[in-house]
Order: structure tokens, then sequence, then C-alpha cells
DNA sequence: TTTCGTGCAAATATTTTGCACAGAA
DNA sequence: TTCTGTGCAAAATATTTGCACGAAA
């Protein structure tokens, strides 16, 4: 699965050349590799699964760079960098401005929430303990559709939430 | 050592012992001491720097100890784990209960929000989106009102946030 | 041509584990 | 006593880096 049955999504997909150029990174092979394969799984990812699911169709391509490249784009602005309870790093292809994540504890669908509309109550949480210029960030979860319909455990239900 | 400043907030302070006990956990002079050291300081640490803060006064605390309790805090709900950027997990005395926090990106002061009204919005936001059994994290910052009277800079004020 | 990216393997960094012994219940 | 916790060092993971070479600008 070169990324060939997404011929739909990518067929109008971002594309990663260009994304590379807009952000004065040098375009070579290996970045393309890796970036259209984080834009077509728009879950997050760690490096070594990556890499490993890269690898078969992309013989030549060494960890280090994916490492590396994912580094790069993170730094960019193009991916999100998002540590997790238990697994290592995780990236994901991330559409810029401010927004929220809503993801699915089982098979990590992500759904993007535009239009946050948090930033008034943070405004006044934090005027109310003396904090101004406050930042907030949210990770929203839960079982999506399907993966309850497949009658999925939650594996995390009892997980302690901030 | 550096911490013998706290003596009034430590003086009432929660006591090792009864937590461990209350959670069931078998009560080791080690235990004691690393969890005294997590409720004596509020801001989070990571189990390296715990060790080597600890070491010169308990030499024979090892750093697996110090791992394996953070650990077990952890899993009975003591103590928060936190996945920064950059650092390796940091570990937080916290108190129980859903609740968020509020963080001073300057001086790293940490208010804890209680009477959390944020469930409703998250099971509103899951349920349009086909998600059930929502969770919500939130993690507020904001520079407080001391760091604000010192002139403090803000140096994340660019970060990217979700 | 100059500069930067890449692969490989070795080096680091971080966290976990096996084992024999000590200490809590 | 019995069972669990602990220290130590080695192991398992995860990520970064040095170096010579190849590719982009």
């Amino acid at each position: 699965m070169t990324g060939s049955g997404d011929s739909q999504a990518a067929a109008r997909a971002i594309d990663a050349t260009e994304v590379l150029v807009s952000r004065g990174l040098r375009v070579t092979a290996q970045r393309i590799t890796v970036l259209d394969a984080m834009i077509a799984e728009r879950d997050d990812t760690t490096a070594q699964a990556l890499h490993e699911r890269l690898r078969p169709a992309h013989p030549q391509l060494g960890m280090a760079t994916v490492y590396r490249t994912l580094n790069a784009l993170a730094d960019a602005g193009v991916l999100d960098r998002l540590h997790h309870e238990g697994t290592s790093t995780c990236y994901r292809y991330c559409a810029p401005g401010h927004h929220h994540h809503l993801t699915c504890r089982s098979c990590h669908a992500v759904v993007e929430l535009r239009d946050c509309d948090l930033a008034t109550w943070a405004q006044h949480v934090a005027a109310a303990h003396g904090f101004s210029a406050p930042q907030h960030a949210v990770e929203l979860s839960g079982i999506c559709a399907d993966c309850r319909a497949r009658g999925v455990e939650d594996a995390s239900a009892h997980a302690h939430t901030h």
C-alpha cells in the first residue's frame, strides 16, 4: 500500500513538494516519501512505525532519515509532535492555525475540530486566577462510531484525565 | 538541601505514609522518601532529576527504585504523568479526581482548577462526530500575576497550541 | 560546484528487568 | 514466615550522531 489506494484523496491532496518548497526545505525523494505518507495518513504515527511501513517500497530509506525528516517537518510546523502515554513520540500531519483534535482511543482516527470556542473560556479561567496571556491545549478522545459498531473495548476508561 | 525553604508548606503537608497505606501500597523508606519529595515539590520532575536530587541524602536509593516508585504512584493515581516536549516523562503530585491545571509559563507555578465544566462541552463535540465515551485533557497556561508584575517575557508566545 | 541530505553503524539516552537479598506485613 | 520491594548491573528501547558519499540548488 504505497499510497496508491488513496488515489481519490491523494489526487487533490496537498502536494508534498510544494509544502517543502514553501517552508524552505530542500526537496528530496525521501522527504517526499515521508511527507506524502504523513499527509495520506492523517492518523499519528511513530518514526519507527512509519519506517517499517515505508521500508518495503523504499528499501534504501534509512531510519535516521525518517527521524530527521519528521523532526525537520515538525520544526517547520508541518507536523505535530504528540507525546502520548506509553508510546514514543508520535507525529501527525496538521492543518495550520489554532484547532483541536478528537482522537479515537481504539483506531486512532483523528478528527480536526475547527472553530474552537474555548478561547473565551480560557481567558475567563486564567483571569480568575490572575493569569494573563492564556493558551490552551486540548485533546479530546473517545470511541468512534466504527469502532463502537465493532464492539471495541475501551482500554483507557480508567485514565486519570486532565 | 534545596527544599528546606518550604518548611511552612511542608509542615502541614499530606502524609506520605498515609497516602501509601490508603492506596494499598506497601510502606517502605524509599517510597516515603520519593513521595515526600514529590509532595514538597509541586513542580513536575523527571525520574532522573529526582534520583540525582535525592541521592546525596539517600546514597542507597537506586534509580530503578525511583522509576518503579514513580510508576507505582502514578498507576495508583497519586502522581500525574506528564509528557512534555523535549524532556522525558515528568511526574507531578496531584490531587485526586478530574481537574485541570493552569501553569505559569514563566515560573511554573501550578494552579489546580477544580469544578471542571468542560465535560458537557466534550460530550457535545464528540457526539457531533459520532464519538462516544469522550475524555478530555486540558492544559491551560499563562503568565501569573507575580511574573507579570516582574515584567517577565513570554517565551512561548509563538507555540502552536491545540 | 557548493551545500546539504542520506545510509549505515555506532553512540547516547532512557527506561525496564533478572536476580539475590533485605525488609514489611 | 511469606511475599514484595530494592540495589545493582545488564538488557531492551528509543533516538541521535559521525562520516563518507550522493543529490539538490
